[in-house]
DNA sequence: CGACACGTAGTAAGCGCTTTCTGACGGCCA
DNA sequence: TGGCCGTCAGAAAGCGCTTACTACGTGTCG
C-alpha cells in the first residue's frame, strides 16, 4: 500500500489537498491543474484509501445486507437487485458503493452482530431482508438497535419483513416539536431523554418495503377451496417467524372466511416444520399423512418445502395433482420447472429489492409511513387441481 | 457516531491507550483497569471505528467474494460456505471478519471495477469464483492486477476457475534472489523493477480451488455413450469462458476417445448459448433440434440450463428420457426435484467454498503448486437412458 | 488608480485509533 | 537499604485523507 496521495501530489507539483479535490469533486480546480494531477493519478496507480478518507471525511461508501441465506435465491434474487441499484446509481469510474452481504443464517444473535459490524464500519445504509422473529425481546432490542443507528445517519430498511413496531408510544410526536409541554412541564421525569427521542425520528425513520404474505397465502387457499379441497394441509415453517405466522394467518383466514375448517381440525392439518428448506418440507408431508391421511391438497410455507412435499407424497405412492395437490409460495426460478409445475404465489422479489436498495441510496423518497406493500400474483401450474371424486 | 475510544477512556479515568490495549488484547493490561474499561465499554455500548482503526492499523477485517450471479445457487452456496468459514474462525465476541460480496453479472470490466473497491478498502483478502474469460488480454491485465495485490499483502484465491498463467518467465525465479546478476550486470535495463518483482513473488502467490469441469463432463458424456447414444447433442454457455471450454473439451474427449465422432459432427451437435440461464437452454434447444433432429441426448452447461432444455424439449412433443436424455452439470439443489430428476456431475461446492475461505483467512496452508482441484461425482438419475430401438 | 471580488491553490488542523517510547511504581536480590 | 528489573499506564506521534481557512493573483468597478 505504497502510493499516497502526497505521491501523487509530488508528481504532480501540486498540494495534497488538491489531489483530494481533483479527485473528490465538487470544488473548482483549474483545467490544467487537474489534467496533470490525473495524469500522475494514473502513472502511480493510484487508490485511494477507503479507511483514511472515510474516517476524514466521516462518512463511507458501504452498504449492508442482511440475508437469512445466501444460498437460497430467494436472498440471492433481492441481494442481487439491491446491489444492481447501487451500480447503477454511480456513472463509469469508482465513486460506487459497496455492498456488503452478510449472512445471518436466520440467527437473531448473527444479526445483532452483524448489525455492529456495519455500524464499525460505518455502513451508509442496511437493508435487513426476511422474516423476523416473533420473540418480544428480540424485537425491542432489534428496533431499538435499528432506531439508533437511524439516529447516527445510518438509513436502514427492511425488506420483506413487517415493520418495526411503534416506538414507545408519546415519543412519536415528533411533528409537534414544542407544543405539547403545556400539560406537565415540571413533573415529567426525562425531558432530556425525550428531547433526544424527538431528534432521532427526525433523523430519519426505519422504512419498510414489505410483502403480503397474509393475502397470498390467503389467495392460494382460496383457489383451493374453489377447487372443491376441504382437507388442505399446511406445511409451516419455523413457527416463531413472522413470515411463517402471516402465511398462516391468510391461510386461516381463508379457511375461516369459508366456513371450512373448525380451529381444531385446521390445527391438526397443520405441521410447523423446523425450517424452510426441502427436508422440512418431506418431514412434515410424512407426519402430516400420519396425522391426517384424508388431506387432499397441501400448502407449504415456501417453493423449496414445496418440492419436499412433492417428493413425500411421491415415496407414499400418491400421485400429485391426481392424488394430492400442492402449492408453493415465493415462485422461485425453478418452481415453473419442478415435476409438476408449482402452483405457488409470486412475489416481487427483484422489484422490492429494488426498490429497497433505492430507499437504501436516498434515490426514491421515503413513501408516507414508511411502508411500502408490494403486490403479489397467483401463480397456477398444475400442481394444483380438484380433488378425486372418491375423496 | 459520537461516543470515541476518549469518552470511554475519560470513564474508566485511564488513557485512550489503555483502552485501545484492553480491546485489542495482546498486552498486558490489570485485571481491575480491564474491568473498569470494560465495564465503561459496556455502559456507552461502544463500538469501535473501523475506518479508524483500519487506518491507524494499517489492516482491515474486510474479505471480498466476487461472484458472477448473486440470484445462482452456484454461486450463493459458494459465497455462502466462505462466509461460513469467517465466522467459524472468530469467536463469539467482535473481531469478526466481515465478507463483501460482489456481484459482477459475469463482466470483466466490473470485476476489475470491484477489485479497485476491494482494495481501496484495504481487504484483507479476495476470493474470485466463477470462470474466467478467456480473452488475453483480460486474463492478462486480471492476472498483473491479482500479482499487484498479493504483493501489497492482500490474499487471493480463485475458486472454480482455472489457476493464473504463470507470470512472464524467468521472473519466476524467486528462490534465487542474488544469483543471477553474474551474467549482465550493468547492462540490464530496469534492474530495480526486477528487484520489485522478486519481492512481489516472495510475498505469497495466487491460490487457487478448481473444479474438475474437463473430467465431470468426459464423464458425462462417457455415462450417455455406454447408455448407447451416439447423437449427442451439447448446450454450451458462452463461448468466451473457461468453464464453457473446458466442460466443452471433456466432452469433446470423450467423444473422440470413444471413436463416436468425427470433429465436424461433434461441432453442428454443439450450440452455444448465450449464457447459463434457463432461456439460454431453451433457445439453444430449439436450435439444435433444428440443426440435428436425430439427436437422442442432449449435455447442458449446467443444470439451470438443462432445466430450459427440458422444457424445449417437452414443447417440441419429446419426452425426457423416453426420446431424448437430458444431463446437467454442477447438480444444484433443485436437480433432484426437476422433472424427471436431472442426472448431472456434483461438484462439492460447499467444500470448494470452505476451502477457499481457510486460504483465504490462512486458516489452512497453502497447497504446494498453490493449487487444489477438488474431486467430481456422477449424479445418475432419471433424465438419462438408454436411446429408443427406433434410433 | 486603489479597492473589491472572484477564482485557485496552499496550509494545517484534525478524524479516531494504534503503537512506540517513556515513565512511575513496587518488589526483589545482594 | 540501594539498585535493578518487571509490570503496567500515559504521552504523543502518526496512519492518509478531507476541508475549513488563508493567501495570492487577476480582472473589474468606482
Amino acid at each position: 500500500m505504497a502510493v499516497t496521495l502526497a505521491d501523487v501530489a509530488a508528481r504532480a507539483g501540486v498540494s495534497s489537498a488538491t489531489v483530494s479535490r481533483v479527485l473528490s469533486g465538487g470544488y473548482p480546480v483549474a483545467g490544467a491543474t487537474r489534467s496533470r494531477v490525473l495524469r500522475a493519478v494514473a502513472e502511480l496507480e493510484y487508490v485511494v484509501d477507503g479507511p483514511a478518507s472515510a474516517l476524514a471525511a466521516a462518512s463511507s461508501d458501504l452498504l449492508g445486507i442482511l440475508v437469512n441465506d445466501i444460498a437460497d435465491p430467494f436472498f440471492g434474487i433481492i441481494a442481487g437487485a439491491v446491489q444492481s441499484e447501487l451500480d447503477s446509481g454511480a456513472d463509469a469510474s469508482v465513486p460506487h458503493k459497496l455492498a456488503v452481504v452478510c449472512n445471518t443464517g436466520g440467527s437473531p444473535e448473527r444479526e445483532l452482530t452483524y448489525l455492529t459490524l456495519l455500524q464499525r464500519q460505518r455502513a451508509a445504509a442496511i437493508v435487513l431482508t426476511g422474516g423476523a422473529v416473533e420473540d418480544p425481546a428480540h424485537r425491542a432490542s432489534l428496533a431499538a438497535r435499528l432506531r439508533r443507528l437511524t439516529a447516527g445517519g445510518t438509513r436502514i430498511v427492511l425488506c420483506g419483513r413487517p415493520p418495526l413496531d411503534p416506538p414507545e408510544p408519546g415519543t412519536e410526536a415528533a411533528a409537534v416539536p414544542e407544543a405539547g409541554p403545556v400539560a406537565e412541564p415540571a413533573v415529567r421525569p426525562v425531558p432530556a431523554a425525550r428531547g433526544r427521542g424527538a431528534r432521532r425520528l427526525a433523523r430519519g425513520a426505519v422504512l419498510t418495503v414489505a410483502f403480503d404474505n397474509r393475502g397470498g397465502a390467503h389467495a392460494l387457499t382460496e383457489h383451493l377451496l374453489t377447487l372443491g379441497h376441504r382437507h388442505i394441509g399446511y406445511i409451516a415453517g419455523p413457527s416463531e417467524r413472522t413470515t411463517t405466522r402471516h402465511r398462516l394467518a391468510g391461510h386461516l383466514a381463508a379457511l375461516a372466511a369459508h366456513g371450512a375448517a373448525g380451529p381444531d381440525r385446521a390445527e391438526r392439518l397443520t405441521v410447523h416444520a423446523g425450517g424452510y428448506d426441502r427436508s422440512c418440507g418431506y418431514r412434515g408431508t410424512v407426519e402430516l399423512l400420519c396425522r391426517a391421511p384424508e388431506t387432499t391438497a397441501v400448502l407449504a410455507a415456501n417453493d423449496t418445502v414445496a418440492l419436499g412435499v412433492c417428493a413425500a407424497l411421491r415415496d407414499a405412492g400418491l400421485r400429485v395433482p391426481q392424488d394430492v395437490s400442492v402449492a408453493g409460495f415465493d415462485d422461485l426460478p425453478f418452481s415453473a420447472d419442478a415435476a409438476p409445475g408449482l402452483t405457488t404465489v409470486r412475489l416481487p422479489l427483484q422489484e422490492a429489492g429494488a426498490r429497497a436498495g433505492q430507499l437504501a441510496l436516498g434515490t426514491r423518497p421515503a413513501p408516507p409511513g414508511g411502508t411500502t406493500t408490494v403486490p403479489h400474483a397467483l401463480v397456477v401450474r398444475t400442481s394444483t387441481a380438484p380433488p378425486r371424486a372418491g375423496a
